[in-house]
DNA sequence: TCAAAAGTGTTCGCATTACACCCATGC
DNA sequence: GCATGGGTGTAATGCGAACACTTTTGA
C-alpha cells in the first residue's frame, strides 16, 4: 500500500476511493473497536481505522473484505456498508472519498499474531482516541447504526463466540443499548423467538454455578426472517 | 457535462464518482419518481436517474444538490445519502462509483418548465421503466429506506404541500407502506403527536364537505426529537 | 335526496414492564 | 456456610388493532 500512496500522493487532479473498516468486537462485557497506527504520511503514527485504497478493478465491498482479511485473517464475517464520506476537504493530501463499512467479528476467532504484526489494538468504544481525518465521525455513525440495527435483527450474535450463555448475550445487548435490561424479561423474550439451541455444556468462567451454553439456530432464524418477523429485542 | 464525459470516457485508469439522485414526489395518492432520458453515450436515450459527476473540488452532497437544483429549481429540500454503489463493473464505460442520494420534494413547488427542458418525467413508483446501469436497484433500495425511515421520522411531511389535510397525509402513508390504514387510528395517533397545527381553511378539492387544512409544527417537532421520542407512525 | 368523503370513541387483546426469591457451586 | 452469579413466574399497565355511524354539502 505504501507504494501506491507514494506514487499517487502528489497527483491532485485525480479522485481516489478508500474502503475504511469499522471493526467491532465484544469482550468482557464491552464493545471494542480495532484500530491501528497509520503507516503512511500524512499523519503517520496517528490512530486510524483500517482501510485501503479501492483498486480500479475491485468492488468496494471486496476492498473492505481484503483489508479485513489482511489484518484479522477472517473471512465471511458480517460486514455492511455504512455510508460514503465525500467532503471535498476530508483528506488534506488529495481528493479521496471513503466508503465506510462496519464489520462484526468474534473476538476470540481473529488471528492475534496478524493483528499485532500490523500494529493494531482493540479499544473500548467509550475510550476511542482521536483518529485521523473524519474517522471519529465514522465510528460514531457506525455505533448509531449498530444500535438501530440491533433492534430489528439479531446481529448481536455475530459478535459472540459460537457457543455463548444467556448472561453473555444480555451483557452484549446492554453494551449496545447502553442501559440495563431485566434478566427475566430478556431471557423470556429471547427464548420465545426459538432461535437458540440449548446445549448440554456449561460455561463456568464467570460463576461457580455455571451458565448453560447456547448456540444460534440459523435455520429457525431464516424462517423467522422470511415470515417477515421483526425482532425488537429489548 | 457532455464535454466532461467526452474528455474522460476513454480514460480507463481513473476513478470517477457520480452523484445520482432518487427524487421522490407525491401526487394523486401515489408516490412518484423523477427520471430523465440519459443524454450521453453509452445508453443515450435510456431512462435514468438524474446525476452528475462529482467535481474534484466539491462535496458529494453538494454535487447532488447542484443536480437537483439544475433540474427542478429547488433548494433546501430534504436529501439524504442512501449508499454508495461500488461494483467494479457497474458502469461498462469506465470505473465509476455512484453515491446515491434520495430527495423528497413537494411536487407542487418544482419548476415545471425546467423539468421539461431537461426531458424529465414523473413516473409512478410501481411503473418504473428499465433504467440504465444499476439504477433500478438504487430505486428499490431507496424505497425500502423510505419505508423504514417513515416509521421513525415524519419525513412524509417533506412530500406534501405546506398546507395539507389529514386524509392527504393518510394517503401518503398508505402509499409508503403500501397498505390501508384505519382513519380513526391514524388521526388519533397523528394528532396526539402535537406536531400539526389546524388552520381555519378547508380544502374542498376532493370532497363536497371539505377537509380542514393543517400545517406542520416544526418547533414542536424539534422538541419531540430532542426528547428522544420515536414516531412510529402507523 | 343522495352520493361521497370527513370526522369521531370505545373495546379488546397482546406485549412490555416491573418486580423478588431460590438454586447451584467453589472457596 | 457464604458469597456469587444463574435461573425462574406473575400481575399490572399501556398501546396498537379492530370496529360503525353521523355529518356536511354539492350536484
Amino acid at each position: 500500500m505504501t507504494e501506491i500512496i507514494s506514487d499517487l500522493y502528489h497527483v491532485k487532479d485525480k479522485l481516489y476511493a478508500a474502503a475504511d473498516c469499522i471493526i467491532f468486537g465484544f469482550e468482557g462485557g464491552r464493545i471494542k473497536l480495532l484500530l491501528f497506527r497509520r503507516r503512511v504520511e500524512p499523519l503517520k503514527g496517528e490512530w486510524s481505522l483500517i482501510g485501503s485504497f479501492v483498486r480500479l478493478d475491485e468492488d468496494v465491498s471486496e476492498a473492505a473484505k481484503r483489508v479485513l482479511k489482511e489484518i484479522t485473517g477472517l473471512e465471511n464475517v458480517f460486514m455492511e456498508q455504512l455510508k460514503a464520506y465525500g467532503k471535498a476537504d476530508r483528506d488534506p493530501g488529495f481528493r479521496c472519498l471513503s466508503i465506510a463499512q462496519y464489520a462484526l467479528i468474534r473476538i476470540n476467532e481473529y488471528d492475534e499474531e496478524l493483528v499485532e504484526k500490523h500494529g493494531a489494538h482493540w479499544f473500548n468504544i467509550d475510550e476511542i482516541p482521536d483518529l485521523v481525518l473524519d474517522h471519529n465521525q465514522m465510528v460514531a455513525d457506525a455505533l448509531k447504526r449498530l444500535k438501530q440495527k440491533a433492534r430489528y435483527q439479531p446481529i448481536g450474535f455475530e459478535l459472540l463466540p459460537e457457543k455463548f450463555t444467556i448472561p453473555q448475550l444480555q451483557q452484549l445487548y446492554e453494551a449496545i443499548y447502553q442501559r440495563d435490561l431485566d434478566s427475566r424479561n430478556f431471557r423470556k423474550k429471547l427464548l420465545s423467538l426459538n432461535v437458540l439451541i440449548k446445549l448440554d455444556e456449561k460455561d463456568k468462567s464467570s460463576s461457580k454455578r455455571g451458565a448453560f451454553l447456547y448456540k444460534f439456530d440459523d435455520k429457525n432464524y431464516q424462517k423467522l426472517l422470511e415470515s417477515g418477523y421483526n425482532f425488537e429485542i429489548a
